[in-house]
DNA sequence: CGGAGGGTTGAGATTCATCAACGCGTGTGG
DNA sequence: CCACACGCGTTGATGAATCTCAACCCTCCG
């Protein structure tokens, strides 16, 4: 039985629940604590648990059986996975992998199960964060199809721009360049040689520290959906975005 | 207000509902028909329904300044879409467009908003459609990372053989050749010359009708998660194949 | 000191998209 | 009834872009 922190930000997951519904959930949940390159999961694998980051990183993939790997998700602490799994019924479709020593909380499947059928607004929680998932699969999609390296890494930074607040000119990269990259569906070479067409844009790359020259730098990565999420997206200075 | 005729398979979304549940969600919904390339809703819209597919078919899809197009998905009759896009908060990322005429029946955003925190079991099914969407995105973005045209057309005939029961050693296309391609993220052109390569592998294509030698001709594409659909999975040919 | 792993850079190969042309079936309007 | 345009699918030639392979630098660590 795990207690929740209360100085911790409450995750997504958890949040809106009464404290007796918590209880329930964490009743039967633990700790584990994973190695750098540890498997949490692999493809065709049932899954068991649903993993709450507490503190690390998480990386979710497919693998081709030359050895290939597509990467699905980044996570850091924080973020769930295996939810979307849970639901999907059958074996899990991807691998989950530590990347650096990671501490996860695991919540047993039957009582994610069955919660969700007691608390609403559990389920509801759970149906936000795989719709997030989802949009997000879809912007990888659309990337990979339709965009340029250059377009691909932009979006990603713009993102990781919003995230952290939009005030700040600058931010850390917060994962290796190669998992950033097969993210991306790029290799690292590739990943490499598109930075450093960035720093022609005005984007300081220095390590993985990005520093941008103005917080409009970003803007012609843009699109309509993601505008939403931008502070200033309804003043004029968005217009002004050659949304392209 | 529309009532479901009874002698039609239930659609997931409303399996397993008491009729009073039901009721509730059909009472502010309505039928509407589209005609061929119309738009039900674009990139960027603020969502206002949910879509259950009647009859015919529809492409979701994301669309970039230059006119290029990546498909999300190809959706027939039975199908449900704009349910995710609710619970992500925010405007559309994504088109909606009907190919050919088609017959949707709309269902308010507040109805499905409110009814989800009343019927969990409603919310389940949702959940359970999100995260099989999902399971699907995860597909695309694998195999356009690291899957060749073969892989990725071969992947797709298999679902369909699974589909359509795995013992017809036939099945029809259900979309024009180029709304498959796009789905496979690639040009017409290179999905055409990739047909000719199935022939060469004991797959006869002819219009739309794909007729395949014996049950085992796709098993080549097949995965451990997809493996747990197939009805022969745990029979020892299935561990003939050459999971690769 | 030596090895391993991450990241970068360069040169070459491969693969798919692009562009263009054509066959074919369908529908339309004179 | 025929001429014609149109959309879909196919085929061929070309080119661009990214992956691959290889070498290198760097830091970290035993």
């Amino acid at each position: 039985m795990y207690s929740f922190p209360k100085n911790k930000k409450k995750p997504q997951l958890f949040e809106g629940l009464s404290e007796e519904s918590l209880q329930t959930l964490l009743q039967h949940s633990f700790l584990k604590e994973f190695e750098n390159g540890q498997l949490l999961i692999q493809q065709g694998d049932i899954p068991q648990f649903v993993y709450l980051i507490i503190d690390g990183t998480l990386k979710t993939s497919r693998m081709s059986a030359e050895g290939e790997e597509a990467t699905i998700r980044l996570l850091e602490s924080g973020d769930v996975c295996m939810e979307a799994v849970l639901f999907m019924g059958g074996p899990s479709p991807i691998d989950v992998q530590a990347m650096g020593t990671t501490t996860v909380l695991l919540i047993p499947d039957k009582v994610i199960k069955t919660h969700v059928l007691e608390d609403a607004r559990f389920s509801v929680n759970l149906l936000k964060i795989v719709t997030r998932h989802y949009k997000n699969a879809m912007h990888q999609i659309d990337a990979m199809q339709i965009k340029s390296p250059v377009q691909r890494v932009g979006y990603y930074f713009l993102i990781k721009h919003l995230e952290s607040g939009h005030d700040s000119l600058e931010f850390s990269l917060p994962f290796r360049k190669q998992s950033i990259a097969s993210y991306l569906g790029m290799t690292p070479e590739t990943f490499s040689r598109t930075l450093k067409k960035m720093k022609e844009m005005g984007i300081e790359v220095e390590d993985d520290k990005i520093k941008m020259r103005d917080s409009f730098t970003l803007c012609h990565f843009c699109d309509s959906d993601t505008a939403a999420l931008c502070a200033r997206h309804d003043r004029e200075e968005c217009q002004q975005c050659p949304l392209h």
